[in-house]
DNA sequence: GACATGACTACTG
DNA sequence: CCAGTAGCCATGT
């Protein structure tokens, strides 16, 4: 579903853009992708947006462009916390697998969770997480 | 239209 | 370290 607003819109498109910044291999927060497009306390936000995250264009209408799963690197966008939320069943396994996909060494917490190393695959360009700091050792 | 929920994060006690 | 609170937007009932 796309935006009503054409501000909510722009918002929308400044996460993907931000997302698709990401470079191959890395990870980064969902903080991070809000703070990028200029809303750091709407980390829900961007999220919200991956979640409406339109497939990609199975006709083949390549005119406009268009977000979709396929060009956002959705899977790169993890919690601050460096580990995927279990939002359904099969939903963290598919991120976790597409992130080792990409060479994206991804670990398997005590509950099931998907623990990912920020000081290894963190992408930061601004600054660093405060976790990256907790993170480390 | 209003209330509750959700792929979140930082601060406070 | 755990629990509660404030902030934004979209969706479902």
């Amino acid at each position: 579903m796309a935006p009503r607003s054409e501000e909510a819109w722009a918002w929308f498109a400044a996460v993907y853009q931000a997302v698709q910044e990401i470079p191959h291999g890395h990870v980064t927060s969902y903080g991070h992708i809000a703070r990028l497009v200029g809303r750091p306390e709407c980390p829900r936000q961007v999220g919200v947006c991956l979640k409406h995250l339109p497939s990609p264009s199975a006709e083949g209408s390549e005119q406009d462009p268009e977000w979709h799963s396929g060009n956002v690197p959705w899977q790169r966008v993890i919690n601050s916390k460096g580990c995927i939320s279990p939002r359904g069943p099969g939903g963290a396994e598919r991120q976790a697998a597409a992130l080792r996909a990409e060479g994206v060494e991804v670990t398997r917490g005590h509950l099931g969770e998907y623990f990912i190393d920020f000081s290894a695959y963190g992408w930061f360009p601004d600054m660093l997480p405060s976790e990256a700091a907790d993170v480390e050792g």
